[in-house]
DNA sequence: AGATAATATATCATATTTGGTATAACGTGA
DNA sequence: TCACGTTATACCAAATATGATATATTATCT
């Protein structure tokens, strides 16, 4: 008979595992089905809702949840005022059968990409910046490995990247692991660090100066995003830091569109991105109309990182686009 | 209702997957123990053979293949000369199933160790020198943490403990990496250098020189473990690196007991592991009359590491100890 | 105490699964 | 061509699952 390899080696030597007739749940009878009760139970807290999202009657819904409880031969969940909450028990188990549901899907998305001998397809989400300094030239390069592959990338803050990542919307995000979050939920590779710098019109009167001071920069106009942001605070930062009073002519906007048009009409400074200035500055559009103004200091926003959730399945397209990124990053960081 | 918080992040914020609805496996009726079967499939590579593996007849596993060819919507296998194999599809199935079969387990550990009380159980092996200089400290420290926690310890070579690890025999090991395995198979953290030592009897010749070189040790008896171990060739490597002629009297056994004794009862001069020197040299036996020859060069063989399976899932006992023995590790590393 | 929201249990009907035996079909080697 | 090893299919019986409706029970709030 000939060998069956797995690749576990280089030269095909054969490792089994047992068939897993000793584990206790799937000798009791445990289901798929089951861990998908779980895990909907957990997320809604009450079996009513976990039964409609289901598509099953509520009597149903709560005879599956005892029919778990004794196969698994312990309380998985108790009664509260309005609904239910899973014990520690059951909580592990839901943490599993969450890790289970996903790995399953995984799969069925593996075998759904080699069927169709389409290149497969990747969820990521990255900031700004390094969606466009990074992303862009990795996809161009993967769609030459992998011809037909589908690749939806949301651009969006940290927060709500590391969020969607958690809840599975997402195999890998470009972004800072926001501090609300726990970072044991993530394994992150930082790759980079997102500067920003000013932009202004072309002929705006500041450019005649050569390189600029933050002097130089006090009582102008500016566009700047909403309080609190992160470019925004940096800036102010450096300003305070300095000594040197805060500006007060100020539009505030999150939009980047609004923030170059005012920009290009105005002789008002905008602290955006570098990355983003350098694609937004090349254009030859009407933004093309603005530059980066030259200043003698930095401004250095939070390092960004390439991050997967712990433990979690990627499948092997998503896995090469990672790993193209995390080469372009290394390249940048080279030169 | 009282909110259900996930462990995501450090203040309770709610995050949901979807219920797995979309997922096309489970739609058309996956069942768990379709990846049981073919699992049993890829290590046995005959239906017949899968059948007896799990207590079922050979037209019962042959339909259930085919149900899972129905759901997949793919050919999972095809026949050759003695048996079937697994096509690209099918191996993609069968590695999933193994991580959520393995999961699963997990799963079933976890809630058994919860609902006894006990602090659990964990699987490691360990290379001689850090079974004794870590795991042993570590194990102290855990049983306290844990009490009535089981530990299971398999001290053996590198090559079979990494396949016991592949096997998913065990949670963690702690060796170095064979080379004859993928190490991308793998996740490791160095944290020790097997170094060794050379020992002798009490009352030895040489110890009246205080510190010995290499010249010193030309047309000395020796005991060596069989020719081509590791040790053993890191000694030779020395010798020919200094242009010292090899030694020419030399005992060879594999056995460590065998070791002592004769360096016990000889003037041999014996390579051993430095942490197993120091445990033989402490203890109050026979052994006790041999000591560590104070030499002039360090023999240092392959670091060792910390070695996990790549996303193996480990239950929260085996965490600890890992945990235990990293930080053990670095204390050492600071001293 | 009563109303309300939610869960638990009983019962039923129908469908599905699951294992077996028997045997046909296939692929290979001599 | 035949023998052998192995897989594939047909058919059957029994068990199990799965969903529903009806209604009992529980917990909380007013």
């Amino acid at each position: 008979m000939e060998k069956i390899y797995n690749d576990y080696s280089r030269d095909g030597i054969e490792i089994h595992t047992d068939n897993f007739r000793d584990d206790s749940l799937l000798r009791a009878g445990l289901k798929l089905n089951h861990l998908r009760m779980i895990v909907t139970i957990e997320d809604h807290g009450q079996i009513s809702a976990a039964a409609e999202a289901l598509n099953i009657s509520q009597p149903a819904a709560s005879r599956m949840l005892s029919e778990m409880e004794s196969i698994a031969k312990t309380a998985l969940y108790e009664r509260i005022a309005r609904g239910v909450v899973l014990t520690p028990f059951g909580s592990a188990l839901a943490k599993r059968a969450r890790k289970i549901l996903l790995e399953l899907r995984e799969a069925s998305r593996e075998i759904a990409e080699l069927r169709t001998g389409k290149g497969g397809s990747v969820y990521l989400g990255a900031v700004t910046a390094p969606a466009i300094s990074l992303v862009v030239p990795a996809i161009r390069q993967v769609t030459q490995t992998y011809p037909g592959i589908e690749i939806n990338i949301q651009v969006e803050t940290s927060n709500i990247l590391a969020r969607e990542l958690l809840a599975a919307r997402h195999d890998f995000i470009i972004c800072r692991i926001p501090d609300e979050l726990n970072p044991r939920l993530f394994t992150a590779h930082e790759i980079g660090v997102e500067k920003a710098c000013l932009i202004v019109r072309n002929g705006h009167p500041l450019l005649e100066k050569g390189v600029v001071g933050l002097h130089d920069l006090i009582g102008r106009d500016w566009v700047f995003q909403p309080p609190g942001t992160l470019l925004r605070r940096k800036v102010e930062d450096i300003f305070i830091s300095a000594g040197v009073p805060l500006p007060e002519n100020i539009v505030n906007t999150s939009s980047l569109l609004l923030t170059v048009a005012v920009v290009c009409k105005t002789d008002a400074i905008a602290p955006i991105a570098l990355d983003m200035a350098e694609f937004v500055c090349g254009q030859s559009s009407n933004a093309g109309e603005a530059c980066i103004l030259p200043i003698d200091f930095e401004i250095s926003v939070k390092p960004y990182s390439l991050i997967t959730a712990r433990e979690r399945a990627m499948p092997p397209s998503a896995s090469l686009l990672y790993d193209m990124i995390l080469e372009q990053s290394r390249s940048l960081a080279a030169t």
